[in-house]
DNA sequence: CGCTATGTTGAACAGTTTCAAGATGCGTGG
DNA sequence: CCACGCATCTTGAAACTGTTCAACATAGCG
């Protein structure tokens, strides 16, 4: 989805990941929507071209099977900061697969309390998990500046029918949210707020390093703001706050200014009992 | 899985759920191996006459679909409470479908806390998740006697490779389970003590009543300990005590000696924001 | 330059945990 | 059938973690 598919090798993403210059945008398919409310940069016009699509999130997808996922896509969306892309609870959700930019989905309750579930990375598919049931008013926000492609729920249901690469693929990343959902469901349960916090830390850098490929112990672009993060971690923006500025102190991490920095990766990980083995893909076969 | 398929229709499950009577165990494929350790009904040899497989939660599948899945399946394995099922963090842990009993998953971190990550009910197929990414330890343990049937990894993903059918199921369970576990993470990142005992007591209620089809009002068996729900609310056992007292005095619902009574449905659901959507498959064309 | 959103810090409060003691229930063995 | 023993559940009181409310600081943006 979203043009996945290759094999990994030499990416420069970091324009997609920190919103520099934008791409190339010529030459659409028939039908094609390009919703354009925003500043980033689209995704290219051929799946094919898709820096994306390189990404370590993807499973290889042969050159047929690419032209097939293109043709089920139905737009392209670019939308501002704060922007709601998508109501899971509606009746056609479609899917989407971010290409710039963050997104995040939440749940928010009838007295005001919000649930941030996910956080969604250039490459994400979202919105699978609406495939099968429909879920309980989730709905995805754009966090930074966001391009995306989007894909009709029908069309991908259709095509996974007889496409096993397809579901495969899709399995394989509904396989992996599972796996981060049951560590966030951890840290909720039984982390303190100073663990969740550098939990997550250490969870988005690591989705954003399998992503650029580069730079392991620089800043890395870190979008969300401390509601946020407290509403993804089940604490108050103070309590953020107060758990940020412990980890400051004692040299572990900083955020700041959208900007985050692992200053001590082992102590970090001791502190809230990290491994990363399960955002590493296992072999297949 | 697990014998999925076929159309819903009158089922006498009454039995799998209570662990009453034991299912007929003759004519056993070539080299399936029969672990008995417990006392449990064990599934029928052929997946066809299997009454898991008329269940709510699975696809249709065709008959040679049927069959082909028969095939991947490697042993049947009947386990007493306490036993340790599965271990993901093993090589080749093998995906499973549990035919009687409760099992549930969980994670335990060094220090001892434990994080229950979900219940698994007849008809559950266990392990999906790991598919494609190496989880954190997570542990499968059978909470009363249990009969399963187990399959090995490699199989099935070699299987998938080439059958949509089976890919598709797969990911239409996963996209089951992400939306369980979105509303889970909903319970420990927002609601109180009480809220969550609720929630999870109508979750688990309606997950059952998808396997009974009967029943509506009435006592429904229910394994888990106090300890087995603090676990997976992210609470202390007093705490859910505290809460089920509560909730008791106030005439909304009863948890005692195995069995769960839901007293007052709906101020019950008023109470914790229950909305059933999420379980209820979505008509998938 | 000033507005607004975000971040910081303090103090009182609340919900939950922890520790502790006792009650209840259930299976086992006499 | 009853007595014992262990696991589970219940209840109380103190301690703790995080919440809430409030004031102020800082940063980014028009």
């Amino acid at each position: 989805m979203g043009c996945p598919g290759a094999l990994p090798g030499p990416v420069h993403l970091v324009y997609v990941l920190s919103l520099g210059r934008a791409a190339g945008t010529h030459g659409r398919a028939d039908g094609e929507t390009v919703m354009d409310e925003g500043q980033p940069p689209a995704p290219p016009a051929r799946c094919a071209d898709c820096g994306i699509r390189r990404l370590a999130m993807f499973r290889p997808f042969g050159p047929q099977q690419l032209a097939e996922v293109q043709r089920l896509r139905s737009a392209i969306r670019r939308a501002p900061p704060g922007t709601e892309l998508m109501r899971h609870s509606a009746h056609d959700a479609p899917l989407m697969t971010i290409y710039a930019g963050w997104a995040f989905s939440h749940t928010t309750s009838d007295d005001g309390a919000r649930q941030i579930l996910d956080f969604h990375l250039p490459g994400d598919l979202v919105g699978a998990e609406h495939l099968a049931v429909k879920g309980t008013d989730t709905l995805v926000e754009a966090l930074t500046a966001v391009s995306a492609c989007v894909f009709p729920r029908r069309k991908v249901l259709a095509e996974m029918e007889h496409n096993p690469a397809l579901s495969a693929s899709i399995a394989w990343l509904l396989a992996r949210d599972e796996a981060m959902l049951h560590e966030r469901l951890f840290s909720l349960g039984r982390r303190s707020a100073e663990e969740r916090l550098a939990h997550l830390a250490l969870e988005l850098a690591a989705r954003i390093r399998l992503r650029r490929r580069v730079d392991v112990g620089g800043p890395l672009p870190f979008p969300p703001t401390h509601r946020h993060l407290a509403d993804a971690l089940g604490l108050s923006a103070e309590a953020v706050s107060r758990a940020a500025t412990r980890l400051r102190a004692h040299g572990l991490e900083q955020i700041a200014r959208g900007v985050l920095i692992i200053r001590d990766p082992d102590r970090l990980a001791a502190l809230c009992g990290w491994r990363d083995e399960y955002l590493v893909p296992r072999e297949m076969l």
